[in-house]
DNA sequence: AATACACCTTTACGCAACGTCAAGGTCAAC
DNA sequence: GTTGACCTTGACGTTGCGTAAAGGTGTATT
C-alpha cells in the first residue's frame, strides 16, 4: 500500500505538516518522491511512524527518537516491551493523580485535611520510584525482573494477616447486606455502608479502583448467574439490592 | 505560611522561572511584593498553584487555565469533577495504547495480523469524541448529563443480542474449562483457550481490560468462597485450574 | 565594616514541535 | 481547459518555559 502525505497523516491522526517536518529533520523520509516532488510513503514508513508515535506519546524528544530508531543495534522487539512497561508506569502515575483529585474533592467538601506537602503528591514521579525501591528488589529476585510490577507486588505482599482481614471483610459485607435488606432501601445508611464495605473488600484484589469498574461488577452480579446465585442464596433479591446500593454509591444512579 | 519563589517552587516541584513566568502572564501573582521587589506567596497562592498544576497536567494551555480560574462564575467543585472525568478519559486512551502495544508485540512475534489502521488505534483522541457523539446524547437524556460516561454507555448499549452473546460466551467458558480439566495442564492449548474466552467474556463487563486486573480476578476466584463454590460445582479444583490458566495467560506465571 | 554567599530581580535571546498563512505547481475529472 | 482538491517550499508565529547576563538584597561570619 502506498500513501501520500495527507493519506498517511489522516491514517495516523497527525497533520501533514508534521510529516513534512519529520522529513525535514530526517526523522521519517518518504519511500520515494515523484518527479513532481510529491512524497510517497510505503509499508516500512507506516511501521516506522507507528514507532515514532509510540515514543512521542512517552514524552521523548524527536531527536532522541531519531537516535533510538536509527540505532543499528535497535531491537524493535525489546523496545516494544520496554515501551509497554513505561506506559504501565505512566498509567500508574495517572492513577495517583486521579486519587489526588478525588482527595482534593473530598477536601473541598471539608471532609479531610490536607497538608501543603500532600497537595503536590502525584505530581512528582518520585513516588513511583520509591515504591520500586521498597518492593521491587526482593520480588525481582524471586520471580525475575520482567514479571515485577506494582500490582504484582500488591498481591504478593498480601500476608496471612491481610488474608484474614479480607475474609473478615467479606463476612461483614454479607452481614451488613442482610441487615440492609430489611430496610429495603439501597440508598439508606445500611445499604450505603454495605456498598462501602464492598469497595473496601474489592481494593484487596484490584490494584486500581474505579467507580466505573465497581459499578460494572455490581451489574455483573445480577446479569450473571454464577454471581447472582451466590448472593441470592440467603435471600432472594440480594444481588439486585447490592447492585442498586453500589450504583448509588458510585453515583451512577440516584 | 509564607513562601519566597524558591521555597514555593521546590514545594510544588516546579522551577522559580515558572513562577516568575506565571506572574508575568498574570496567571499567578504573589500575595505581596517586598520593598526590595521580592515576591512573597501566601496560603491562597499555594492552593491556586495546585489548581494550576492540575489543569496543566491535563495538557490545558495556560491561557485556558487562566480563564477557568479567574472566571467569577468559577465553581471549583464542578471544575474538579470535570477534571477527574478528563483524567479518566486520558487513562482510557492510555489503556487503548497499551492494548495497541501488546497487539504490536504479538504482531511482531508473528502471532497475529494487523491492518495499517489498527496500528494507529489509541493515538487518536478523536475516537473518544466520536464515541460520545454516537452514544452520549440519548443516554444523557435518560439519565442526566452528569452520570454519563463511556463505561456507562457501554453497559447501557448492551443489547439483547449482546446479552445473548455474553451468556453463550459464559457457557463456552464453562464447557472449554471442563474439557481442559481432563488434560490437567493449564498451560496447554485448551487451558489457554479457556483463559482467552474468559478474557473475552470479561470485556463485556469491564471497560478497561488489564492483565493485572484479570490476574487479580483469577486469584479472587480461589481465595473467595463465593466464587470458588461456583466453579467447583462441576468438578473440584476447577477454580484453581482456571486461576493457573489465567495467570499463565496473563504472563504472571510460567 | 567588610566580605562572602545564597538568595532575589529584570532583560533577553533560545528552543522544540509544530500551526498557519502565502504563493505557487499538479492531477484527475468533467 | 478549467475547476477544485491535492501537493510543494519558504517563512514567520506560538507556547512554556531554559538559560545566561548583569546586577541588587539579606544575613552570617570574620
Amino acid at each position: 500500500m502506498e500513501y501520500t502525505v495527507q493519506k498517511l497523516a489522516s491514517l495516523a491522526g497527525v497533520s501533514s505538516r508534521t510529516l513534512r517536518y519529520y522529513d525535514e529533520i530526517g526523522l521519517l523520509k518518504p519511500a520515494r518522491v515523484t518527479s513532481s516532488g510529491y512524497r510517497i510513503y510505503g509499508q516500512a514508513e507506516v511501521d516506522c511512524l507507528q514507532q515514532i508515535l509510540f515514543y512521542r506519546e512517552l514524552g521523548l524528544g524527536l531527536e532522541d527518537i531519531k537516535e533510538i530508531i536509527t540505532d543499528p543495534a535497535f531491537n524493535a522487539q525489546k523496545a516494544l516491551t520496554e515501551h509497554r512497561k513505561k506506559l504501565l508506569e505512566k498509567r500508574e502515575q495517572l492513577n495517583q493523580l486521579i486519587a489526588n483529585v478525588e482527595k482534593t474533592i473530598a477536601h473541598s467538601e471539608g471532609r479531610t485535611e490536607m497538608s501543603d506537602k500532600e497537595k503536590f503528591e502525584g505530581f512528582k514521579k518520585k513516588t513511583i520510584d520509591e515504591n520500586e525501591k521498597n518492593f521491587g528488589e526482593e520480588i525481582r529476585e524471586k520471580y525475575g525482573s520482567d514479571t515485577v510490577d506494582l500490582s504484582n507486588a500488591k498481591f504478593l505482599k498480601m500476608t496471612q494477616k491481610q488474608y484474614e482481614e479480607v475474609t473478615a471483610l467479606a463476612e461483614q459485607v454479607t452481614k451488613t447486606l442482610t441487615e440492609a435488606m430489611k430496610t429495603a432501601d439501597p440508598a439508606g445508611e445500611l445499604g450505603q455502608k454495605a456498598a462501602g464495605l464492598h469497595k473496601k473488600w474489592l481494593t484487596y484484589y484490584w490494584n486500581e479502583y474505579s467507580k466505573e469498574a465497581h459499578a460494572g461488577l455490581a451489574r455483573m452480579y445480577v446479569e450473571d448467574e454464577r454471581f447472582k446465585s451466590y448472593y441470592d442464596k440467603g435471600q432472594l433479591g440480594t444481588a439486585e439490592f447490592l447492585r442498586d446500593a453500589i450504583l448509588i454509591y458510585t453515583g451512577f444512579k440516584q
